[in-house]
DNA sequence: GTCTATATCTGGATAGAC
DNA sequence: GTCTATCCAGATATAGAC
């Protein structure tokens, strides 16, 4: 079982979990072995990776919807034969992406040696954390986020499950906090929701931080800094 | 030139700012009146309502490219005919959309009364009042945010112009109490695309708020005070 | 494993009757 | 002003050669 290293970093994280290159495309892989006829690992995992970064790239900028597979099937340089020997259906590849994403997030999310640490260093670790993965899955994220609705329901009750668990370990964190006299927030709920969504930002507004030429480590200490200063102001 | 009341609730708000009904369904005719066949405002309010309606509830459950004009055909109970009578094409509907929205986000950020305020009323005034929009204009702030890659490319930049003009107006709130002695915060910029985004959440995360049973008014004075916490905060 | 060619269908849009 | 009937582009998906 991976854990977080002493270190909190961007490169200590990626060594920690691997989350891109080809251990990821061999994840993908692996998941999806049963519906593609493609058997071959040395000649699959190559396709994988053009038809998921095009993918990316194409609905990412048009909508999945309104992306077609000649689209795909151009951009990968895949004819549409080629590209049903990896996916299903086009339904089963948005599938796929959302799959591939939530095993990769419940992963990271179940380390157990967070828990251990005292509140502050436990809130740094859960935010630091997303942030990176959010910065280094990016695409991932964004598509799931934008194409929600167009998700089995299934599989839309599975991402809004894993939001509400992800905010439950923010009130966790926050609640452990106000025990040990720490912070002092009462309204644990809404601030827990409130910081999911400033580090989703990280991925949804990226237009904007690039205006404003925010870093990832400057943000992650801005959410980090924020949340703190509202657990330890009593308001009114 | 309408201005906001002494008074801070939502039904103020809503005698202030007529942004639903009949005066807003001629508000749309008006403004599309060029690009429809039909000239009788009598005949048409009604059905421009089933089409906007329809369409939002449509598009908000599957998507607004997953949606078909035979769909809306069905749940209008307007021809398909009928309905190119009404609109030029799928995508003039969705441009319409967000022509509306965006006239009436002008309307109302172009409210002079504000700004006359002392920096903590005026930021009361700006978030209580997006807050009350969001709620008013739900559907039709859900539809913008998450259809904006099927619009044009310049409704896509108006889109992006608007949300950094709100910004800006947080900002140059923020700077007020802050010359002002009141407020002490530095990451100016960072905080403000964070209360803009916390307003946003109100209509994105609509499911996650039902589900905690938080109220309007609840809301927004979480996000005044969560706001005001972080601008009187001295982050180390 | 990959391609070309093609079957099949859906959906946007329009013509013309009423 | 509204409807029915229809056109046709473009999409998914598959069959079968190589």
């Amino acid at each position: 079982m991976n854990q977080w290293p002493a270190e909190i970093s961007i490169d200590a994280f990626r060594r920690t979990w691997v989350l891109e290159g080809e251990p990821l495309w061999r994840r993908v892989f692996e998941t999806h072995r049963e519906k593609m006829q493609i058997k071959n690992p040395q000649i699959a995992l190559g396709n994988l990776e053009k038809i998921f970064t095009c993918t990316f790239r194409l609905a990412n900028s048009k909508g999945f919807q309104a992306m077609s597979l000649r689209d795909l099937s151009r951009e990968t340089d895949i004819s549409m034969g080629g590209l049903y020997a990896y996916i299903g259906s086009k339904d089963d590849l948005a599938a796929a992406i959302e799959e591939v994403l939530r095993q990769a997030i419940d992963d990271v999310m179940s380390d157990q040696a967070v828990i251990s640490l005292d509140p502050v260093n436990r809130l740094k670790a859960i935010i630091y954390g997303d942030i990176y993965m959010n910065e280094i899955m990016h695409p991932w994220y964004y598509f799931c986020y934008l194409e929600a609705k167009g998700l089995s329901r299934e599989q839309r009750e599975a991402a809004m499950r894993m939001e509400l668990k992800f905010d439950e370990r923010l009130r966790d964190t926050f609640q452990a906090g106000v025990d040990a006299g720490i912070f002092t927030m009462d309204k644990i709920a809404l601030l827990a929701t409130n910081t999911t969504s400033m580090l989703q930002q990280w991925y949804l507004k990226r237009w904007k931080f690039q205006l404003m030429g925010t870093q990832t480590d400057e943000y992650a200490a801005f959410v980090f800094e924020t949340t703190l200063c509202n657990l330890k102001c009593s308001l009114d």
